[in-house]
DNA sequence: TATATTTATCGTAATATTGCAATATAGTAT
DNA sequence: ATACTATATTGCAATATTACGATAAATATA
């Protein structure tokens, strides 16, 4: 079928995993990485820094603009691209919090 | 053509992707969710808990666990899950890196 | 031994993702 | 207007993911 059944699961557990499978690619890592060392804003150099076509380039810069994490203004003939910092932190919150979820006390394991 | 292009990465970057992907389903999320809250390790009533058929949890399972977050030990007729904290922590750590790579300078908005 | 019970695996169908060439769109300059 | 540059979109091929029925494997119980 290959279909997920969102309806099976709570809004959270959605977003979450939604959130996540941006992350789930490393050519979008990259991205992220490239615009958090980047103090200036930037545009589709990333085709130069990764090796990747212009059009794959777009593509995931797309998918990272749809979940809202980064966001791009017109700046003459290019685009510049930059983190959100309030998506940004808001999704760092969801993770930490599933993370935080697991209380790691000495010894607990159990199988 | 459907293949990532692992090679034009680095490790870190794949290996952060990997993990990212098993958190980019919410029966997954759900899943670990379900193996926090229980304090005992569970098995596949988790069949019973999400409304997925039985192959697909053994399906989620095994991608939890090839990726060592969760490993698991026959009990019986049964399989006892549970979360491996030392990989739990490991892979917190990496997502937490990525986040804090950002630092939210009040203001910086840069588009 | 025969029979449940529990989990894993196989096979398959439906859908999603990845990547790129080709093309479209929009701004800039000549 | 024409040419150039940067980015987005479209269409398509290759591959990956999701889901589940059917079946296998392993253990317990009658």
């Amino acid at each position: 079928m290959g279909v997920t059944k969102s309806d099976l699961f709570t809004e959270k557990q959605n977003e979450l995993a939604k959130a996540a499978k941006v992350f789930a690619h490393p050519a979008r890592i990259a991205i992220l990485e490239y615009l958090i060392q980047s103090t200036t804003c930037i545009n589709g150099d990333l085709v130069q820094e990764l090796g990747l076509a212009q059009a794959t380039i777009s593509q995931h810069l797309r998918e990272l603009k749809e979940i809202g994490l980064i966001k791009g203004s017109i700046e003459g003939v290019s685009v510049c691209y930059c983190i959100d910092p309030t998506k940004w932190v808001e999704v760092q919150q969801q993770f930490s919090s599933l993370f935080a979820g697991f209380p790691k006390i000495a010894g607990k394991d159990c199988c």
